[in-house]
DNA sequence: TGGGCATGCGACCGACCAGTCATATGACCG
DNA sequence: CGGTCATATGACTGGTCGGTCGCATGCCCA
């Protein structure tokens, strides 16, 4: 947690470095992100972050569980289940984690990084919680789908995963590929974003459920017979 | 590329430096991990490293791109691909990417390391080479899927980016999740691996196959209700 | 025996890092 | 005015890094 005298701060200058530090995390791993980098750029000298932050742990901390999230729900705009199926609210729901990614893309780098391996015990242990809560929230809404009779009977620890990198990094490397452009070139353009319409981002959700409700094989294929004795799908 | 003198060099000198640089760079990204510490766990003077390779990158780029490969093929014996049908090839390449994260999990952890994002342009080039050969072997993969009439009708991109993660990153997350343990804990134990059977890693993959396949959707949902405008599959 | 050459070696260099500390500043209060 | 207290600041510390350099060692051939 910040000290108090952070949220004391001149709201420019406080601006100014949690700006900085978000472009930091963002283009690189909490290990190679320099605070001095930080604090140069945000024309603060280093004596005065350690007024404001414990150490480097504290501000990425803060970053990760506060402030990222805070204008995460901002952009998404806490809309919830919008009504209609199951799978309508899921093409909503990844339409929207790909607007926030083209639209904010270094809070989404930032929010992605959790699943990013790490050798520092403390770090790890702030990733593996952000990821545990994402997939308690994902495992959640699958078994709501099942009781809804959307889902068919699944393996529900395994399909949580799966469905959690489809809709996560799957997604991540799908949007880019559309956009013709690597992760960091995404983070440091601004007008790379306009190239992936809404109507666009509509359709790859579309096609992205599409896969995660029916898969791939053909339809005559996928009924006809049952993959490998029997055991898919009943 | 090493120099000529790292050929020549007595083989148990030679291995203790390969075996710490694998060591190493499967725990850390390539700029975290440490020369310093390869060098000297593996027992050779820093100074004698530059008479082997040119630099950092040259080991790091010749573990990428040859060693680690070597020893991924040597692994999988060349299996190919071994008759059946083509899902049935496909059930039993991801058992054998889980048994070489299980078996050989440095390995496997540097393989996957070309997909971490880094804001190093040498190295990016690097990763984006290798990521980029897998993605254009799994996409002819699916071609010839679609070719047999295994396949429905895909939008190819986004099916070969979705199935990368899903056998890549989606399994490996699977597979640590049955093990109970965290990527630098099977990195670091022996005994962890042999929790993961043969057998079970046949019916993880069936499952794995039969979501590709089928998708989640209930067996009547999914074909009497074509998501949205009848855009799937058809 | 002696010269040449591949190799071994560790002290050393400059750069960068996270974090500290002594001092300076300036607002508020009596 | 003098005193106190929150805050600002940048030089500094101790450490690690990738990479270099000059010297030592020892084998091969004359």
């Amino acid at each position: 947690m910040p000290k108090e005298t952070f949220f004391r701060l001149p709201p420019a200058r406080r601006d100014r470095l949690v700006d900085e530090a978000i472009v930091e995390f963002a283009e690189r791993s909490y290990v190679e992100a320099s605070l001095s980098q930080i604090a140069k750029r945000a024309r603060i000298p280093k004596g005065s972050f350690y007024q404001y932050f414990e150490d480097k742990l504290d501000l990425y901390r803060w970053l990760l569980t506060d402030e990222v999230p805070r204008r995460k729900r901002a952009f998404l705009g806490e809309d919830g289940a919008t009504g209609a199926s199951f799978w309508e609210r899921l093409a909503l729901h990844i339409e929207r984690g790909m607007a926030f990614l083209v639209e904010h893309p270094q809070l989404a780098r930032i929010s992605a990084a959790a699943a990013d391996p790490t050798a520092l015990p403390e770090v790890r242990g702030l990733h593996r919680a952000i990821c545990d809560a994402g997939l308690d929230e994902l495992r959640a809404t699958l078994e709501e789908g099942i009781r809804s009779g959307a889902l068919g009977k699944v393996n529900l620890e395994l399909a949580t995963r799966l469905v959690a990198t489809v809709i996560g990094p799957g997604l991540t490397d799908v949007v880019l590929a559309e956009l013709g452009a690597e992760l960091h070139e995404v983070l440091a353009s601004d007008d790379l974003r306009a190239r992936l319409s809404a109507r666009r981002r509509r359709a790859l959700a579309d096609q992205t459920v599409a896969f995660l409700r029916s898969g791939l094989g053909a339809p005559e294929d996928s009924l006809a017979t049952p993959p490998r004795g029997g055991k898919a799908r009943a």
